[in-house]
DNA sequence: GATAATTCTTAAAAAAGTGTTAAAAAGACA
DNA sequence: TGTCTTTTTAACACTTTTTTAAGAATTATC
């Protein structure tokens, strides 16, 4: 079950960094920006689950910001933290369209609560958005929701979550480069020697389920990735 | 569109009153218990788009009565008022399934913002559709609004709440993923290990209950869910 | 062609998740 | 209050998945 990812824009580096470390304890996946800006290029850069925007903040404050986020047309879930109680900040992130406002100080274990509520709603629209998870490969058919790898109509082949979401991605990719990068950044969270490695054994299995029809293949391109072929 | 209805229960009578009259002049249409009593058996006696209810109260607290409406299997936001910032009662609030926290004094402005926004996310879900509560699984009928299920026309079995739930659930998705965290979130409220193995558990016995017929089987897809297969 | 970096493959170890039963705890109701 | 139902917790066995390790093979670079 992957970790929500939140976008924590903050710009006073140790309350940010606190809550950062609060927040992965609590195993949310926590990306932090230091000002507006900042969080508006890791926004436009990654998919959240959820945003945690500080209001008063130099260079893009957090209205601003979730203005921003808002036209990249993004329904993500935006809670606003504000260092006092104004009234009309309130109202402008409930115009912003805010889904929860604390004040500070406020107490972590109400915030929690908070994301815990806000994520549990947007669960049944989450559900109800498109995806593709169907696949033809050659002669394979793989069905990413159910995990299933079928080859020319026989009974399909159960895949492990990693198998499955690395086959869909070079799907997705088909005929073209998958870069290492990308598939350990989102499948793996992370890029180093050990996970690469890792991904390279995956590489293996899916070879060999894929071995049946001559014509589908998986090809490196040193350095770069990887190529899903139907030739 | 007719006006959204409110229930509001609040036992001070000054402030009861102001606040009925505030949300009306804002065109709500509002009905005020005095207490939760009352307010259980107005809520029972009508449908309500959101709920505001205090938290003390005599007779019945805010906390019992939201605890009595979710278990009324309704879904309907609720907001909570209350008298000072006490952590616990805040924490208790989520737990029961808020929607939302108001702490008094507060300004009426922004409870109507709040109103609003919850009413605005409600309004994708709502749209959607009516809730099913009649299901055909293999030779099984399940009744979830009775909690019955029956097998070939038999006698039929009473389910325990979250039985019920649990089972409704699998067979909205029958023969689909019905990923475990939907199930967790939706039914228990929480996502964690014990709420995990008690979901374990009650897979456990629906699966004895749904023996008789070997064509219906509960397959786990490791790591995701469950899958309610009818061949 | 030698060297370094990267990739391939297999096997074993480690980690994570599930099935099931039974007992404890919590809640409902007279 | 005690009884009955429901839900959670605990325990243990077991399965599936993921990571790590290690040597061979391949590809880039000078």
């Amino acid at each position: 079950m992957a970790n929500k990812k939140i976008l924590l824009v903050e710009d006073d580096p140790n309350f940010g960094t606190v809550l950062k470390d609060y927040l992965t304890l609590n195993d949310y996946s926590v990306s932090h920006a230091k000002d507006g800006l900042e969080g508006l290029i890791m926004f436009k850069n990654d998919d959240f689950d959820i945003c945690i925007l500080d209001v008063m903040m130099p260079r893009k404050d957090g209205f601003s910001l979730a203005k921003d986020i808002r036209s990249a047309n993004s329904d993500v879930p935006i809670i606003f933290l504000t260092a006092k109680t104004m009234k009309e900040d309130v109202l402008k992130g409930y115009e912003v369209g805010a889904d929860d406002y604390l004040n500070k100080p406020f107490d972590s274990e109400v915030l929690l609560y908070k994301i815990k509520a806000i994520l549990q709603r947007k669960e049944v629209d989450s559900n109800t958005e498109e995806e593709q998870h169907e696949f033809q490969i050659g002669k394979f058919h793989l069905n990413s929701k159910l995990r299933h790898l079928s080859y020319d109509g026989e009974d399909p082949r159960k895949l492990s979550p990693k198998e499955n979401k690395l086959l869909k991605m070079l799907a997705l990719h088909i005929n073209d480069l998958m870069p290492r990068e990308l598939a350990l950044t989102k499948i793996w969270r992370d890029d180093n020697y050990f996970t690469s490695r890792s991904m390279d054994v995956y590489i293996a299995k899916l070879r060999k389920y894929l071995k049946p029809d001559p014509s589908v293949e998986i090809i490196n391109i040193h350095g770069e990735g990887f190529r899903l072929i139907v030739s």
